[in-house]
DNA sequence: CGTAATAATAAGAATTATTCTTATATGATA
DNA sequence: TATCATATAAGAATAATTCTTATTATTACG
């Protein structure tokens, strides 16, 4: 099985994961890329590179906002986390990869996972196929989540 | 039937319905918003602000770019255009608006239409409905396109 | 274990994307 | 056609993200 990290593992085997994949991919395990990915893994909540700064800087005063993209970056880039795309103009993130979907509230601005098998498991169509190599998909669900329904 | 504008019907088609729908909402017809529109409804691409200004500006060379941004959001508002959520920072747009889903290539950043009945029949699971009221959905692929595998 | 090499960081400047402000112009209505 | 509210152009302002550079810290190696 292929180390991933989806949000039913406990902490610290996501840890561990986290800590194998950067030294094979001979990324340096510094503080701050374990503190920020600790803090996106901790909670099942999806927030912008600021917001995590924020609650990155309670802690550690002098983490840098660029430090926060920065390293958002990086593991994006390898996998270890995903850039969720939204209709909103800031990026959003987790460290959740297993297969899941988003659905984000139109006024809250709140995204939520879930499970929508029927679409994982359908088959692209030879429309997509024929156009290129496909690598991800993603859905996003826009509507008003029971909070904001007042 | 609907007032609607997908990439099936001509042109002129597109434009009235267009029309009809800004009267009806109380918005004024002016000669940006025609020529927004018509630009954006003229080619399948799905272009950012920013490109849609520069071809706007070489037939209309006082057009400026803030107008550009906050027609597409009033047209997006009376669900005249598509914001296109990706996970690039720069927002694109597209007037078809009839159903059909995205395919975006990593490299040139293109982003072509395709059908997928399959998802679009697929009824949300308990969890999406639980969670609130589901307005619209968004299911973008990412891949390589066949003109970048060289 | 200490040290050198190199990658990562903090700070702030710079860039990019988008929105706001205000004076002017234009479309819709009477 | 005059009126009035809304939309526009221009440029300033803000928001989001990335870049530059000097410094610091991690890793590899002795």
């Amino acid at each position: 099985m292929d180390a991933h990290s989806d949000c039913n593992m406990p902490i610290e085997e996501r840890l561990r994961a986290f800590e194998q994949i950067c030294r094979e991919a001979g990324l340096r395990l510094t503080y701050q890329r374990q503190e920020i990915y600790r803090e996106l893994a901790l909670r099942p909540d999806h927030p912008s590179a600021e917001t995590l700064h924020q609650r990155l800087r309670e802690r550690i005063p002098t983490m840098s906002l660029d430090t926060v993209y920065r390293t958002l970056a990086t593991f994006a880039g390898h996998g270890l986390v995903n850039k969720i795309e939204t209709v909103e103009n800031q990026a959003r993130f987790e460290a959740d990869i297993g297969c899941h979907h988003h659905m984000m509230c139109v006024k809250c601005k709140e995204i939520v996972d879930f499970q929508w098998p029927a679409v994982d498991e359908a088959p692209l169509p030879d429309e997509a196929k024929a156009w290129g190599h496909i690598m991800a998909k993603s859905v996003v669900v826009y509507g008003t989540c029971r909070n904001c329904m007042e």
